[in-house]
RNA sequence: GGGCGCUUAGCUCAGCUUGGAAGAGCGCCUGGUUUGCAACCAGGCGGCCGGGGGUUCAAAUCCCCCAGCGUCCA
């Protein structure tokens, strides 16, 4: 079933009465009895803007936002509430969230779940939170805002154990009060609307509190929880009831301040201040001249009113938002173009927009937040780039510094802010700095584009926008812009492209897998858990327990053949990034290994290299070399963690850390490179901290006052997921929760080492620790280096250095020199050439030679022999490297390249060493798989080039079929001459005489070549027509024969 | 977490579509010009074309893997 109807018998006392909207059929509550809507709809105007419907409150901005705030937490601690600090805005006791989004995120998902007490009960609160779903929409709605502070009052009730405070009716009771009583709303203007609500995993009645046309809180009663075989259905999902039933509620800050101030957006009631700068610096008076807009404050109003009623969000229809706005205008008589609507909207939707934005920032950075290229930190730098966006659009000239200096000066409170107000200003330095580097590179890019097309283009390809922008960051309507001013073009960006922009997007978001936890073996639950003895004392490392389950297993590890549950250990299993312990375990039939030691719910799993029976009682000793070791390993991360923070700042926070035997290693948010110099005064720090402190501290917490005692920097190690919380605190150098094995006291550790930090992430160094003993070889190891270095080059250690560097430029002169001296022995040899291996047909030098180089040897060699226009020449040079190698290159632009084709030359002799080849028609290379095949490929160049068919012929150099292929080549070449004509002739008839049968190929060819030869056309005709059948008679033979001679 | 892009001279980048002699601008060095500087002219130095595999006679270029960086979206 559905939710029953809501009774609140508070209203009905109050004379509202129940009703359905005419608009949404949602039912509503009013004593308004005209009314016919809920109040939330598009008839519904806002009717507060300049009649505030909140009375009494003069301020602006700020101050207006602190005494409302005061109010509304006083408000509800007259009314046994207790009132509870805010949370941080960066949701780092979760994983499933980056930023706080709710008031009721401060307490999910430990409290809702019943795992963990509420901090108090009930409690009020006003929590400052960031949504930005709906960013786009920032300025241009008049209404939405990307951070927030939603105030609220909750109860957790527990109706089982007899824990009940109040349910829905005294919730509206106090709502009602709130809004009447004490600020003055007139009820006639108050609707309850009931809209059920849900969602992760749970739901419950709802209502939503609608004043003059606005939503100004939400009251939700959260009771219940998914349920397959649930009674109730939402949206078609099933839900039962829950033990805990939850009073809900969010009251909007700066909506309340809005209907207030009666100001005709919420942005002129929370930031007025930084609305009146920006428009100053943006020469906003001008711009409204140019515009031609008269009564801007009557529009402005209008606009508003007519504006909060639609629903503008992204993606839709941009003209039908136009020709609504003015068609609703002139319902009022404001008769106005749409170009000027379009013009004004544009330029006061970033005057509003960056104020929140600022706002937002400063909130994420104000909190530690490092702007990052992936992950949370990618939510500080897409706001700033927007800011700094609207900004430029705005032609504004302010750094992104000076105005967030301005924001925290006007509108900022850096009281409750970790984060330092120059820390801030330098991490956005830094920001804008990357974000000039984007948009140069981005101008590079458009530039490289524009030069592809031609000069009267005016749209570019969608592609390259799609690429600029999720590539490169540059939107679309930027890269016109750009592309514009750099070539003073008519590029246009066709309308709607960045809708079709964002639905191409939303095509190719997929949804992520699930990880499961791990599953070593099947354990029977009803088996006992582990007693964990290495909490109790770090150093207790020999015990006796009971083996309780042993199961033979396949592991990835050859040796490790079985697992072993114990009914209590010593042995560390992995977590938290240390490694687990190793040891043995002694048992009446012998001794068994521990390689690896894992946690399975609340079991430790060791995986040892042979079974012991159930039951038997073992003796199990840890390895104390390795404990130690990971000990002062992990000590040291975190005493080097909170020396990090001393020096660089509160925004260091750990992201991952690992812990092993060889080193430590931890990861810490920060916005620069780390210098030697940084990593020197975090050691230095880190070493005074094991003279300093003596004891540490650990502690077993409830979550709930370890929240209260501790803050929130206590996860540093990750959102955690207990009641319990094992807190470590190293004097007052840092405290964090942890489940590791440490030091009672951080003096034995000896001395920490920071070795090393690279970038593992953009905001995210990695430091590299030794400690202890590992500090120890480490050092030792450093000095064998150099002992080792400074021994090979027979010097003392302090001269390695000099000597090392002077060793380098001699060795980089000296290649030089080689590479100089080859290039001589190449000249030498090249022009050696004319004397051996060169000879001349008609004005045209030809080389062919053989040597003993590498193809990079050989194209100079060519290159000097070739590149000299006074000399045409041809070479054909080869080598034996490699397979073999050819080459042939000719004189550009010569009487050499009028006559020879150096690919097909290349082709032509290439199949000798079994390869092949090309390039251009001046430049050609190849290569193959036989370099015993080079005499013969440059033999067969001879005869090719130099026309000495006959010689190879009788020298027997080239088989018959060779030369026949190289006549073809000849004719393709056109190398065509009475002597090729007359030999190719005999060749081909002797060929096929000796064959008795004729190939198409060889009757052109005979054809071909006896026409060369000079014989007449009638002899010609003869000879193709006797051989076109393809085979040699006897007469045929007689024929060809008396043309041999 | 996912998609896309980039990685070539000291710096900023072309070249890759269609494999065939590694390029431009700036900077640097030498010389010229100049009283000197800037500018200009001529010449030169400077490259494992991110790493590793593969295809090919031949890879900066094509294919696969990895790394680093960038960027968009969660």
């Amino acid at each position: 079933m559905s939710l029953p109807p809501i009774d609140i018998p508070y209203l009905t006392e109050k004379g509202y009465e129940r009703r359905k909207c005419s608009e949404t059929s949602l039912w509503y509550w009013s004593s308004d009895s005209n009314r016919v809507t809920c109040g939330d709809t598009h008839l519904d105007e806002y009717t507060f803007i300049g009649e505030p419907l909140i009375s009494g409150f003069k301020e602006r901005g700020l101050e207006l936002k602190n005494s409302m705030r005061e109010r509304f937490l006083r408000f509800f601690q007259l009314r046994n509430h207790a009132k509870i600090n805010p949370y941080p805005i960066l949701a780092r006791w979760r994983d499933d969230i980056h930023l706080t989004i709710a008031s009721i995120a401060d307490f999910q998902p430990h409290v809702t779940s019943g795992l963990v007490d509420p901090p108090a009960n009930p409690l009020t609160i006003s929590q400052p939170c960031i949504r930005l779903t709906d960013v786009d929409a920032v300025g241009h709605s008049g209404r939405h805002l990307t951070t927030f502070e939603m105030m609220a009052h909750h109860v957790f009730n527990k109706p089982k154990e007899g824990i009940e405070y109040y349910w829905m009716n005294r919730c509206v009771e106090l709502c009602h009060e709130l809004f009447t009583e004490e600020l003055g709303i007139d009820a006639l203007e108050i609707t309850y609307v009931e809209n059920p609500w849900s969602g992760g995993g749970n739901a419950g009645p709802a209502v939503e509190v609608i004043v003059g046309g606005l939503e100004l809180a939400t009251l939700v009663f959260m009771n219940l929880e998914e349920d397959e075989d649930g009674e109730y259905e939402i949206k078609g999902v099933k839900y039962s009831e829950m033990d805990l039933q939850i009073v809900d509620t969010g009251y909007g800050l700066e909506r309340f301040c809005w209907a207030a101030a009666g100001t005709s957006t919420i942005y002129e009631a929370i930031y007025p201040k930084s609305i009146i700068w920006l428009k100053e610096l943006c020469d906003f008076e001008q711009k409204i001249e140019d515009i031609k807009i008269d009564d801007l404050d009557n529009l402005l109003g209008e606009l508003s009113k007519v504006s909060g009623i639609m629903n503008i969000e992204i993606g839709s229809d941009e003209n039908e938002i136009f020709s609504n706005l003015i068609e609703r205008l002139s319902e009022k008589d404001i008769l106005i173009e749409r170009e000027q609507v379009e013009q004004l909207m544009n330029t006061l939707s970033k005057i509003y927009a960056i104020p929140d934005h600022l706002h937002a920032l400063c909130n994420m950075l104000g909190d530690g937040l490092v702007p990052s290229n992936a992950k949370e930190g990618y939510l500080a730098r897409m706001m700033s780039r927007r800011v700094m966006r609207m900004r430029d659009e705005l032609g504004i000239e302010k750094t992104l510094s000076e105005l967030a200096e301005y924001h925290m000066d006007v509108n900022f409170d850096l009281t409750n802010s970790k984060q330092s107000k120059n820390g801030i200003l330098a991490i956005l330095s830094v920001e804008e700095e990357r974000y000039a580097e984007t948009l140069r590179r981005g101008k590079n890019i458009v530039s490289n584009e524009l030069k592809k097309h031609s000069k009267e283009i005016t749209e570019l390809p969608d592609e390259f926008y799609f690429q600029l922008n999720d590539s490169h960051g540059i939107p679309p309507g930027m890269a016109v812009q750009i592309a514009n001013n750099l070539f003073d073009g008519n590029i246009k960006l066709r309308l709607g492209f960045n809708a079709e922009m964002a639905e191409r997007h939303a095509e190719s978001v997929k949804v992520a897998s699930k990880v499961k936890s791990k599953e070593f073996l099947e354990i029977n639950t009803s088996l006992v858990e582990t007693e964990l003895l290495y909490y109790q004392n770090s150093f207790w490392l020999e015990f006796n327990a009971r083996v309780i389950c042993c199961e033979k297993i396949k592991h990835e590890n050859k040796n490790i053949t079985h697992a072993i549950l114990l009914d209590k250990t010593a042995f560390y299993p992995e977590g938290g990034g240390q490694e687990p312990d190793f040891g043995e375990i002694i048992h009446p039939d012998g001794t068994c290994k521990v390689l690896d030691c894992q946690k399975q719910g609340s079991y430790v799993v060791h995986f040892c290299d042979s079974g012991i029976k159930v039951g038997t009682i073992i003796h199990g000793v840890v390895d104390y070399n390795r404990r130690k070791q990971l000990m002062d390993h992990h000590t040291s991360v975190h005493i080097v963690g909170g020396a990090a923070r001393k020096i660089l700042g509160p925004h260091i926070f750990q992201a991952g850390s690992n812990v092993s035997e060889e080193y430590g290693r931890l990861d810490i948010t920060h916005y620069e490179r780390l210098t030697r110099d940084d990593l020197n005064q975090i050691e230095s720090l880190a070493n005074e901290v094991l003279q300093e402190v003596d004891y540490t501290q650990k502690s077993e917490l409830d979550r709930k006052d370890a929240d209260l005692i501790h803050g929130f920097d206590l996860y540093q190690g990750g959102a955690p997921k207990t009641k319990n919380i094992r807190v470590l605190q190293i004097g007052s150098h840092d405290t964090q929760a942890c489940g590791g094995t440490h030091h009672d006291i951080p003096g034995k550790i000896g001395q920490i080492r920071v070795v090393r930090s690279t970038l593992v992430q953009d905001g995210v160094e990695r430091l590299q620790i030794v400690a202890g003993n590992a500090a120890l070889s480490y050092g030792r190891k450093q000095d064998e280096l150099i002992r080792n270095s400074a021994a090979t080059f027979g010097i003392s250690e302090t001269d390695l250095p000099k000597t090392s560097s002077r060793f380098f430029e001699e060795w980089k002169s000296q290649r030089k020199k080689i590479e100089q001296l080859e290039a001589e022995i190449i000249r030498l040899r090249t022009s050696g050439v004319d004397s051996d291996d060169s000879s001349e047909v008609d004005g045209v030098r030809i080389i062919i030679l053989e040597v003993e180089s590498d193809i990079k040897q050989m194209t100079k060699m060519v290159g000097e022999l070739t590149l000299d226009p006074e000399k045409p020449t041809l070479a054909i040079i080869g080598s034996r490297d490699k397979g073999g190698k050819l080459l042939v290159s000719i004189t550009e632009n010569s009487l050499a390249s009028e006559r020879y084709n150096a690919s097909i030359i290349l082709q032509g002799i290439s199949k000798y060493i079994d390869g092949g080849g090309g390039g251009r028609p001046t430049f050609a290379q190849g290569g193959g798989s036989n370099s015993d095949g080079i005499p013969n490929a440059l033999s067969a160049a001879k005869t090719l080039v130099l026309g000495k068919w006959e010689e190879a012929r009788s020298e027997n150099i080239l088989t018959s079929e060779d030369i026949e292929d190289l006549i073809k080549v000849a004719i393709e070449l056109g190398l065509e001459s009475t002597e090729i004509g007359q030999y190719a002739t005999r060749v081909a008839i002797q060929h096929a005489i000796a064959d008795g049968h004729v190939d198409d190929e060889e009757a052109k060819l005979i054809k071909k070549a006896a026409e060369l030869a000079g014989l007449s056309p009638e002899q010609v005709d003869k000879i193709f027509e006797a051989v076109s059948d393809g085979k040699i008679d006897e007469e045929e033979e007689k024929l060809l024969k008396n043309l041999l001679s």
